[in-house]
DNA sequence: CGTATCATTGAGCTTAGTCAAAAAGTGTGG
DNA sequence: CCACACTTTTTGACTAAGCTCAATGATACG
């Protein structure tokens, strides 16, 4: 657990899930590097935020700070494992910092299968949005550059930046230096979705309503081999 | 946990954290609708796959049997919570299969940002057939239509069917029916990557080699809030 | 005050999406 | 076993969107 700058490498295998990582402070970006050179940024940490790569065939993985005084702590996964296997209460917290860090998987799922890169872009800026400030704010400073916003979210640089110069032509954003965004029309920012629900649903259609309670309890299901 | 055929709703909501999951025959897809009649599958379940839902804001969920006689147990999430707390042994079977769920997931993610559809496709058939045949066989019997790729891989279907014809065109793949296939070619399917890896490698270059263990211990550290 | 990095903008090209139709499977009942 | 309907898959033509290459501004840092 070192303090880092910007830019500085934090961790970095080839080994990727022999480490989990927890960012005290700052903030990291969790990256794979394909043996193409193209980097994948997998994730974005924020004070709070827990990560651990899974095993993914050779490629380097590796962690770096964001911002100037990144700390973040290094864990060896079996560690872990170990201490949580041992006291209830750990186990308990890593459960749940890892529920957070499949919910921002699950996020860039659905921001990555967005058809048009203004539509990816604006939930990137909705999501930030909403992680950096709790409650329903308007402002952010994007803790990310045009490349690792690129990265992120699988399009070029250009095409980064020009989404961003659309939105705001459009009025859906208003930028006040490449990092300091303010959001003005959150619902053309990707929540449009919710205007064309009314539209027609083709193949995606719900057959039925929820039927209730499935009833099963027998956790043995759940838990035996 | 009842048991379904192929294209019977198995359990939907628009609450979907509520609910966890795990396939004990059969084949499911995990998917979100988002309002605007899209389906997007964030996850395809083998036997002794386990996943769960993140709050989504509003989005209906669902999981679908993909194939006869498919038999998934639901378990309120809660449950699975309390059982956890209460049997360390139950704990460490739920972190396991936790784990595997954020592999897919991680894989997904990588998957979702290759460039070209071919890639996309290609590493598909790849990652399926490691996960229906342990080994490195190289025939796979596709669980899903054409349809269920294309909302996997955020793709129209006809461009999954032209990248699949193109890969069979090139001697990459065979296809036996619109389901089977022979893996002939690895690389061509997305560890075509490797054969790159001389190549320059512009704004991703791993700064220094990893540097021995970061040597922090205290997992208080990790686990404090 | 240069220099390097980051951000923006432009032009041309490649690729995937859309609309439309044909072909190949699949399953049913006679 | 065949005929029929229905679904799934494939293919074609066109359009639209993003990537690449290239150049120009802007900003931060020595």
């Amino acid at each position: 657990m070192t303090q880092r700058n910007r830019g500085e490498e934090i961790h970095g295998s080839d080994r990727p899930d022999d480490y989990c990582y927890r960012v005290l402070s700052g903030a990291a970006r969790c990256y794979i590097v394909l043996p193409s050179g193209r980097r994948h940024i997998m994730d974005l940490l924020l004070p709070g935020d827990f990560f651990a790569f899974a095993p993914c065939g050779g490629h380097y993985c590796g962690v770096d700070a964001l911002a100037d005084n990144t700390v973040v702590a290094c864990f060896p996964c079996d560690v872990v494992k170990a201490c949580a296997s041992a006291d209830p209460a750990i186990a308990a917290r890593v459960r749940e910092m890892a529920l957070g860090a499949t919910a921002r998987m699950q996020q860039l799922i659905l921001i990555l299968g967005r058809t048009t890169a203004r539509e990816k872009v604006g939930s990137f800026l909705l999501a930030i949005t909403e992680r950096t400030s709790s409650s329903g704010a308007d402002r952010v400073v994007l803790p990310t550059s045009r490349y690792d916003i690129a990265d992120y979210l699988a399009l070029s640089v250009e095409t980064v930046s020009r989404s961003l110069t659309e939105l705001k032509q459009r009025g859906s954003i208003a930028l006040a230096g490449p990092r300091r965004v303010r959001i003005v029309d959150r619902h053309e920012l990707g929540e449009r979705d919710q205007l064309e629900s009314d539209c027609l649903v083709s193949r995606a259609t719900p057959r039925h309503p929820p039927e209730g309670d499935p009833g099963e309890r027998d956790v043995r299901l759940m838990a035996n081999q």
